[in-house]
DNA sequence: TTGCGTTTGATGAATGATCGTTCATAGAAT
DNA sequence: ATTCTATGAACGATCATTCATCAAACGCAA
């Protein structure tokens, strides 16, 4: 039943422990949850959501077994703000993406890049993620905070793909386009999960590049304009 | 940390009990297998992996505690006979619905347009299956079996988009245009499962039309020939 | 066929491990 | 001196698994 893991975990806790705990107490409470949060990352990129035990969480954060529900209360509610954090994290991550770009097709293109790069996400937060959207299949109360139409990056995508349509007159409806590449990234990230090694950025870049090339030519097409 | 799951469950399995227990007994233990294995998939689409137990199994399945252990040794061994009987039931599917179609094009959209109805599938081995490649993450055992790019079935779409490709004089690798087809048929699967009732068959025909119309223009165009 | 000893399958109470949670105690910050 | 945080042993619940016990199917003789 239970995964392999081979080395200690402990290590890993001991390992990273560059910031030493604060001595004020408003400070420490802070410090604790982030250190919590942290290991339950980990402990499910490691072994999936099943694998998210209290006793990993002692083992990965270094910290006494009553942590959990002190700062938490239940297991259950810090699973739900491990969430938050991770879709908070997420959200900031492409928004600041975005917001480097200019014109729709730019920040389309730039909202694409950095989900083929994947830049800035760590493995084990995206892996985690993942089994939180998994998760929220079968548990509702997960749903509003990982949905595959997240409001905000699919109301961008959406918003983009309608200036593009309205500059190039294409044929398609806004949120069909959206939806469509909004599948595409779902796709590309399960590929990279089942298979880090296997995966390549730049066949996942060709794989966008060659949707967004078909259904916006003129913003797109090999031959594109500027 | 517990779902919800209202109904008794020992009603469902009372209620399914129309194929009485065979009196031979080589008869018998193919029936209890199978048995097993459907309540293994019942509970996973209803609770999540992690909401299988074998007490879940003896609730669902109507038998006895010590069967799973006399039947398939360990609870994990049934697991993997189980992912094995998701991943034939859905080769067969797919393959069938491609098998009555002519032509590369025709065998394309049946592909998608068996994934986009989800023939063949009942809603909880489509969560099951979801669950299991989620769970080949970061158990490496699943993998083989539940792969995004599955062989047979990524070998079917990328021959078909070479076959389009030659004949088009398209501009597109075979393993581009398949992989996009691939992610995007992903995506749709996982916007059906984190919400059934939100997804309509309709408009994700639409995206994966829309999608092949323009990629492949002169075999799904909106006025192609044919 | 019928009856009977043997073999095999099915059962569920019992087991030890692990789960999430509690709380008395110790210690540090105020 | 007081207040609040951190600790980890202990708890009951549940986990997967075992195995003694019972029952039914089987092979064979009559």
């Amino acid at each position: 039943m239970e995964r392999d893991s081979s080395d200690a975990g402990s290590m890993r806790a001991a390992a990273k422990e560059p910031v030493e705990r604060p001595r004020s107490r408003g400070e420490a409470k802070a410090y604790f949850r982030a250190k919590l949060i942290d290991a339950a990352i980990e402990a499910i990129g490691r072994h999936g959501f099943s694998g998210l035990s209290v006793s990993r969480l002692v083992e990965y954060s270094g910290l006494a077994r009553g942590m959990v529900n002190l700062h938490f209360d239940r297991k259950d509610k810090l699973l739900h703000e491990v969430l938050k954090h991770l879709a908070d994290a997420y959200r900031a991550s492409w928004q600041a993406a975005v917001a480097s770009a200019d014109g729709p097709a730019a920040r389309l293109w730039a909202l694409i890049e950095h989900d083929v790069k994947r830049k800035g996400h760590d493995d084990r937060s995206l892996i985690a993620w993942l089994a939180f959207r998994q998760e929220a299949i079968t548990n509702p109360t997960y749903r509003p905070l990982c949905d595959t139409r997240e409001a905000a990056f699919f109301a961008t995508v959406k918003s983009a793909c309608a200036a593009l349509i309205k500059e190039g007159g294409y044929d398609i409806k806004p949120d069909v386009a959206a939806l469509g590449i909004t599948f595409l990234l779902e796709g590309l990230w399960l590929d990279w999960a089942l298979d880090p090694e296997r995966y390549q950025p730049k066949i996942g870049r060709a794989v966008c590049e060659a949707h967004l090339a078909a259904i916006f030519p003129k913003h797109f097409g090999k031959h594109r304009q500027k």
